[in-house]
RNA sequence: GUGGCCGUAGUUCAGUUGGUUAGAACGCCAGGUUGUGGCCCUGGAGGUCGUGGGUUCAACUCCCACCGGUCACCCCA
């Protein structure tokens, strides 16, 4: 075989677009029950973009990115995310002046080149939201409901969401020195990967999964304690709205997302029916971001959520019951002129709506009724020169095996097919 | 990116201590007489045994590299 896919990437094959299509269709009348609407980007950016957004430490723009010159010399990259196109654009269009508050959401592909492995690809798909101009904690709690709301509804059952805070640039600063310099003191007892992370991005640290970093990091400091008055009521309040929303959550003060641009909020939404790529989806604050960009200062909160680890869950918890669709009526023809007129029947049929599927090979009636079965024809009509001469034939309901007269002529199909 | 495991028909797999024409099931195609599917029966097509080297008289079976997948780490959706 000599062309394949490239490595971490996917095919989405007709025996699964439909699944992709349902998960879709929910997303979107969700989030319009939430009031968002729909933004499209391109799915390339400047490099610069994403650089500043996520930040030049982190491991997506440091290693992850696809990033490249085009024929003019200009550094592409293809986005990692959803949320630094999305705020280009609004900042790009002046969305602030049509209203107050901005509610968008996006559905498609992302990409980042890490190690593939199952629900890790190359070229992955997310639907999120972001809302900007506002600071209030509703907001912030709307961006965990609107993904448990979606995963209710496609009939995913446990999940796990996690928050914390992780304070401004008031608060973190004092936070983040104050745990460097614990850190420090047990330096050269840290993994290697910990030991790299005390620079670069110390409160990862204590999300550590080596058993030694987590005892040598037990009784360290948590941000929890280092938040200033108004990221404390922020996330006092966030509590209180998920109390009241029914939610549950667990606090994990040692939870930290892997871009630089969260402020406050940070939550994450896990499944147990996943390995060790358990995200569904993750989300937060970042009240600086958009000034960063070069907008007029605004806050903002957003949340992604990844559609093949979706799908992952729902398959591998037998919770994908959808069918794929299938043709209202398969005409079976039995010689070169009920071809023809099988022909000339379908495109009357499709013009009203009608799904329509013949056979284009010839072949013989047993194999278009095989065929007609096969694809879930909900019924069939057989053309032969009988009924080419007398105007008349039969539409066989397959499910029950019962026929029913029709005039060739005004095709009527049994009520409620169309 | 690091380490472990895996890689045989479209799919899921079998394949004896390396030894002649690589098998099954499902799927696909065609038949089972006169114009009607689902079940059943029969037949057929389909594989350079991931790719490339090497060891050997001989390799799908051993070794190496690469490619792909997968698990964990890393990271995150």
């Amino acid at each position: 075989m000599k062309f394949r896919a490239i490595k971490g990437t996917k095919d989405i094959l007709p025996s699964e677009s439909h699944h992709w299509q349902w998960v879709e269709a929910t997303v979107r009348r969700t989030m319009h029950a939430y009031g968002y609407r729909e933004i499209r980007t391109p799915i390339f950016e400047q490099t610069a973009l994403f650089a500043r957004s996520i930040g030049e430490l982190t491991d997506i723009v440091s290693k992850e990115m696809y990033t490249f010159l085009d024929r003019s010399n200009e550094s592409i990259t293809l986005r990692p995310e959803g949320t630094a196109a999305t705020l280009r654009a609004y900042i790009q269009h002046s969305l602030e002046t049509q209203s107050s508050l901005t509610k968008l959401y996006y559905i498609g592909p992302m990409f980042r080149q890490e190690r593939p492995q199952a629900g890790r690809l190359r070229q992955f798909h997310q639907f999120g939201a972001e809302a900007i101009g506002s600071s209030s904690p509703q907001l912030d709690v709307e961006m965990m409901l609107l993904p448990l709301h979606i995963y209710r509804d496609l009939g995913i059952q446990q999940f796990n969401l996690t928050i914390n805070s992780v304070g401004c640039e008031k608060c973190r600063p004092t936070y983040k020195e104050r745990l460097r310099s614990e850190l420090m003191r047990v330096y050269d007892k840290l993994s290697p990967d910990s030991q790299r992370r005390v620079e670069t991005n110390p409160l990862r640290v204590l999300d550590s999964k080596d058993e030694n970093d987590r005892e040598l990091t037990a009784s360290m400091p948590l941000i929890g304690d280092y938040l200033c008055a108004q990221c404390s009521s922020h996330f006092n309040a966030v509590c209180e709205l998920l109390e009241m929303s029914k939610v549950p959550y667990t606090i994990d003060y040692r939870l930290v997302r892997g871009l630089d641009y969260y402020t406050k909020t940070a939550f994450e939404i896990t499944s147990t029916a996943l390995g060790s790529q358990d995200a569904l989806a993750g989300g937060g604050r970042y009240d600086l971001l958009v000034e960063e960009l070069g907008g007029k200062p605004a806050p903002g909160v957003g949340f992604a959520a990844g559609i093949e680890r979706l799908l992952l869950v729902l398959s591998r918890t037998n919770a994908l019951h959808i069918h794929p669709p299938v043709p209202d009526l398969y005409i079976v023809a039995l010689d070169e002129e009920a071809r023809t007129v099988a022909f000339q029947k379908a495109i009357e049929l499709r013009a009203r709506g009608i799904a329509v599927e013949l056979d284009y090979q010839g072949r013989s009636i047993k194999a278009q009724m095989r065929e007609a079965n096969k694809q879930g024809a909900r019924y069939v009509l057989v053309l032969g020169s009988n009924e080419l001469v007398s105007g008349k034939g039969m539409v066989k309901e397959m499910v029950s095996g019962k026929e029913y007269e029709v005039f060739l002529e005004q095709l009527e199909l049994p009520k409620g097919l169309e």
